[in-house]
RNA sequence: GGCCUCGUAGCUCAGUUGGAUAGAGCAACAGCCUUCUAAGCUGUGGGUCAGGGGUUCGAAUCCCUUCGGGGUCACCA
């Protein structure tokens, strides 16, 4: 890494003239800002306690010195406490050879660290909505993001398919539904179940007109309810292992997972392994009498095991309940440490709503203070809620909020658009249906990627899935543009070429650029970012079209101006190509 | 109420291990297609970085405080 050579040379430098052990750390290199000549700045404000100079005389022989000895300072200039490096031509131009030659670049090699991430977590009781969207598209990015940073990654999903939320489902289905299924009423399958579930809701609503004397609690009335003690019936007979109760189960969760299935496959996201709640329930316990028996949990007077996190900052917090059933966090506990010998890994990442930051702060300390040292490597990737221009996002405010009606609503957006603009005549209607649903899921996906996970985003359908702009179609049409003009220059080898003898400013931009690519990579992965990606690809596509309006590219003056164009248009395109797969979005070759 | 978190242009977001005159996109307005894809490019206007105090050569960034939004404080998940 070029800044890190900076850093090292400057260390060395101080040590020489003044003695003096500075770190890398207090070096600060920064990219030149466009309104400042150069390439690098180094900050010296730091650093003049070391030289017992003033900043500009620091400036001036730190410049002086790197002009002079460092091989690849050509110029340098001091503005105030900045000191502006200018590299070789020679250099950046080697540089973009040297990612041209390298097949591997954006690629790290294997670092032998596992990786168990989970994400998606969906209940089986209804579709997957606008949230569950947000959640697969960072958990999906962020695990491809780690696999380029070399780490060996095991993708997981959890189903929480028992339970009182699933009864619900099926009271309502056994009442009402009288045989029906998703094949003869031709709905999805998760639809299917999940308007039972609403059902469910209905029926209580028109029940509780009945009854008198109820609570003001909404929810406390509703368990009043003969349909609700139903549902609570169902559930204990599932414990116990009611046939019949069982098989509806499994029918109507099959239901359930067809449906998912269909939309995993539509938003290009897998796992290699699904745990299902009805199987991890009962884990945890094991923990709970490890726990005990090490003194670090403790049995309280009414029986429930809890553990103490009050010098955590936290309070105590209730592990088991007092008639020794489990709840939510004793089978996470079980979950982690059945994970744990399955996959040994070093690190297990939780793609979980910000909702949870707690229980995932109890989750991590519960562990660390049995003494196990993986759980230093759990991670909760927490992120904010998807809201609506009118706040939180309810699911009886019905269709905005539903993630199949969602996708179906930007692919219709990116077919009128395509249509619209009419450049794609030659196209099949299979590549048309291709080239929607590239463009489509682009913007959806890009749209949501491009936000810091910890913040909240404000989501409205209307206006949202713009294909212009700071958007996913945007860098999927400067990919495009990058083939375009490669088809026009037919094959060949670019980067045997040799150089021109100057490089214009656009060209010296985009290849700073391109060079940072894997120090954005490594820092999506080390802060658990993807948006730092997408933000990079936004750079990068805006600075190609500017290169490409400033600058001929097939009209170049010279054949050596026009091959290292090429080169740097190939370049770009292979940077766009393999940062947005990362990032789970494709980029068609024309549009 | 305790704890956590967010507040940057009309709107959506970058920028936060402290660095130069705080940047983009959308929306508005004005230009650029007989030349490599105009889903593009160029320009104009738009800011008390929620308010106040502090630390520092230097604060959107760190600390304190006030206000506003959200979350959480279950033997629910």
């Amino acid at each position: 890494m070029l800044e890190q050579q900076l850093k090292q040379f400057t260390v060395r430098a101080f040590k020489q003239e003044f003695d003096a052990a500075v770190t890398e750390a207090e070096v600060t290199i920064n990219i030149t800002k466009k309104e400042h000549t150069g390439d690098f700045t180094v900050v010296v404000f730091p650093l003049i306690k070391y030289s017992k100079k003033n900043p500009e005389q620091t400036a001036q022989w730190l410049g002086d010195k790197l002009k002079v000895e460092s091989g690849i300072v050509t110029e340098y200039n001091v503005v105030k406490g900045f000191l502006n490096l200018t590299l070789a031509h020679s250099y950046w131009q080697n540089k973009l050879n040297e990612i041209a030659l390298n097949i591997n670049y954006g690629v790290f090699t294997p670092n032998h660290q596992k990786v168990v991430l989970e994400y998606c977590g969906p209940n089986t009781n209804k579709p997957l909505h606008i949230g569950h969207v947000r959640n697969m598209l960072l958990g999906y990015a962020m695990g491809e993001i780690l696999k380029a940073n070399g780490f060996d990654l095991t993708k997981v999903n959890i189903y929480n398919d028992r339970g009182i939320n699933i009864s619900k489902s099926m009271v309502a289905y056994q009442r009402y539904g009288n045989g029906a299924t998703p094949q003869s009423t031709g709905i999805k399958g998760d639809h299917f179940v999940g308007d039972w579930y609403v059902k469910f809701g209905e029926v209580v609503k028109s029940e509780l007109e009945v009854i008198p004397n109820k609570p003001e609690d909404k929810d406390e009335a509703a368990k009043l309810t003969p349909i609700f003690k139903e549902a609570q019936e169902m559930v204990q007979k599932w414990e116990a292992d009611d046939a019949e109760t069982l098989a509806l189960w499994k029918q109507m969760n099959s239901w359930v997972y067809e449906g998912f299935q269909e939309t995993f496959k539509v938003l290009g996201i897998d796992f290699q392994k699904d745990y299902y709640e009805s199987e991890t329930y009962k884990l945890g316990k094991d923990i709970i009498e490890e726990g005990l028996q090490k003194q670090v949990y403790k049995k309280r007077a009414d029986g429930a095991v809890i553990v103490d996190l009050t010098r955590d900052g936290l309070d105590e917090k209730v592990l088991l309940r007092s008639d020794g059933t489990s709840i939510y966090i004793t089978q996470d506990l079980g979950t982690a440490e059945l994970r744990h010998k399955e996959f040994g890994m070093d690190k297990m990442i939780y793609v979980v709503a910000n909702e949870q930051d707690y229980h995932f702060k109890v989750l991590k300390l519960a562990l660390q203070k049995l003494g196990k040292q993986w759980a230093d490597g759990i991670y909760h990737l927490s992120y904010a809620l998807v809201e609506s221009p009118t706040g939180r996002f309810k699911s009886r405010e019905g269709k905005t909020a539903d993630a199949d009606d969602l996708i179906a609503e930007v692919l219709r957006i990116a077919e009128a658009k395509t249509k619209e603009l009419g450049k794609i005549e030659e196209l099949t209607d299979e590549d048309l249906t291709e080239l929607y649903r590239i463009i489509g899921l682009g913007a959806l996906k890009y749209f949501i990627l491009r936000v810091n996970p910890y913040k909240k985003i404000i989501f409205n359908p209307e206006e949202s899935i713009d294909l212009h702009g700071h958007t996913g179609p945007f860098i999927q049409y400067t990919h495009a543009r990058t083939c375009a003009v490669l088809r026009k220059a037919g094959k060949a080898e670019f980067s045997k070429t040799t150089y021109p003898q100057i490089l214009q400013a656009e060209e010296r931009e985009l290849i700073i650029h391109i060079a940072e690519y894997e120090n954005v990579l490594r820092s999506a992965a080390d802060k658990y970012d993807p948006s730092e990606m997408a933000n990079y690809l936004y750079q990068l596509a805006k600075l190609y079209n500017k290169f490409y309006h400033e600058q001929p590219i097939l009209t170049a003056l010279t054949e050596q101006e026009k091959q290292f164009r090429l080169l740097i248009t190939q370049q770009t395109g292979r940077l766009i190509k393999q940062g947005m797969k990362l990032l789970g979005i494709d980029v068609p070759e024309k549009m």
